[in-house]
DNA sequence: AAAACACCAACTAAAATACTCGGAATTAAA
DNA sequence: TTTAATTCCGAGTATTTTAGTTGGTGTTTT
């Protein structure tokens, strides 16, 4: 019941782009390097990153990403399904929403507990927003050189 | 972001005992077979669930496992830490709720999300008791031959 | 032309998961 | 008192997942 380096990692990098993308798009290896994640390994969790419509890059030198949305329209949800996949504790069609394709649907009664733990999982992170994370992080460096490299997505 | 089968499987097995130790203890082979689980690998999670003293176990010819307390009195959340150890998503001892020994701890702004993760998972589980799933089976098999074996907690 | 970058598809090592196996100790019943 | 049914215990193993690495191609600015 953890969430992988993935979500760890991509979430960070997520933040990273939010708060260091004001003039220029930021490149891989900055964000590697300030993040301490491998460039290579960061590569593969920004592609999903792209996939899922949350970044957009530019090519060639002086490229990178940027934010494809406004950061209060980003929900630390949808960032984390992006990486991790859904949120549910098990693998169940009808927890995730769809047609109950289980042999044993109706008698199932752990399902509700599955249930319970999904729902509260994403309201919990749908309801949080990337805005409310930089904001957060503005207020820790309150008083600090603004020009500094803000290392502060850590865990 | 998923619940291992010790987790899933256990949580079974508790909810087998609940339902069918009424009168003697039941034993890890017949709640292996209603629940088609390897008997050998059931015994590694019951033995979990005795350390936490969730059941209470007779040795010997007809002995076997009954809970240890009112299924009224043991909460869902209860079982699963008892079986998956925490359910929080990160390992971070700020948010296990101890000291912090992060070395970024006051620099670290997903530690808000992962405290909020954990907050909704732990609320929802804690609050869920065992008892509520029993009625809840109790509920799907009115009108069944009440003797037979309740096969039901399946996923 | 060269440097700085994104993009892509495999490949690999390490860790975690999901078991199995072989027994020893205990107890009820035949 | 033997036998069968059971819990209890520690170790071993196969499979899957995670967490990366490697070696390249294509694109854009300087």
């Amino acid at each position: 019941m953890k969430l992988s380096t993935k979500g760890r990692y991509g979430l960070r990098a997520v933040l990273d782009i939010a708060l260091n993308s004001d003039e220029d798009a930021v490149s891989l290896s900055t964000i590697a390097e300030r993040q301490s994640i491998s460039i290579s390994y960061l590569e593969q969790l920004i592609a999903k990153l792209k996939k899922a419509g949350i970044v957009t890059s530019t090519r060639g030198a002086k490229g990178g990403y940027i934010l494809s949305k406004k950061p209060s329209e980003i929900s630390v949800g949808e960032v984390l399904r992006a990486l991790e996949g859904n949120l549910d504790p098990v693998d169940c069609a009808e927890i995730a929403g769809g047609e109950s394709t289980c042999n044993a649907s109706d008698v199932c009664v752990t399902k509700y507990v599955w249930k319970r733990i999904s729902d509260s999982i994403n309201s919990a992170v749908n309801s949080l927003m990337l805005s409310e994370l930089v904001e957060e992080s503005n207020a820790l460096h309150k008083g600090e050189n603004s020009g500094k490299v803000k290392n502060d997505t850590m865990c």
